[in-house]
DNA sequence: TTAATATATAAGCATATACTTATATATAAC
DNA sequence: GTTATATATAAGTATATGCTTATATATTAA
């Protein structure tokens, strides 16, 4: 529980998980949105891979990120109060 | 949200929180159950004052904490996905 | 095969966090 | 008043966190 909470409770991971909740996003959408470097992305992204919050699909060289949908309540909860923010897709990593 | 998320993403505060659950509790009797200094507490139950979850009474020279109880759903559902845990009462702050 | 692109990992660094010990404050007991 | 007790605050420190830049990896395109 501790760590999935410490995953979540930071504001550009919550952004993140705002993004993810309008549908399966890519990396290169999600930089855009939260104004990080793409590697702070990748890292962000990762710690709510390793707290099991978001999973990632590869398609090619993309890699589409999506919440689990299996959830404890608490994260539940937490997510469905989050406002769904659509990112802008790219032209190129639609899949 | 993030401020309420951080308070409790640790574990101390997440124990300090079952504690609570059980009813009013007062800062002696959590020191007991941490294990941690009293200053250390002191501080974490600051931080859950500080994010709106918990509020205290003082009583003579005790203080008395407790959950508040109108919270968001989020926090609501974190805090119901805690066990109760029942710290030992010292017999000289019974009020 | 070479160049370009998407993403991940590594290393370094600045700030935040969470303790500790020491001390302050407030109340109670004598 | 003096002493003891409950709690809070302050200062110091070790570790964790979250960026950055640089580089590695994998895939696609030419």
């Amino acid at each position: 529980m501790e760590k999935q909470l410490k995953a979540v409770s930071d504001a550009n991971r919550l952004t993140l998980l705002s993004c993810l909740k309008s549908g399966e996003t890519c990396v290169c959408d999600l930089v855009d949105v939260i104004g990080l470097s793409q590697p702070a992305v990748s890292q962000q992204l990762k710690k709510l891979e390793e707290a099991g919050i978001v999973t990632a699909r590869k398609v090619g060289t993309w890699k589409h990120y999506r919440i689990v949908e299996e959830q404890s309540p608490a994260i539940r909860a937490i997510i469905d109060q989050l406002e769904t923010k659509s990112p802008n897709q790219c032209t190129t990593c639609q899949s």
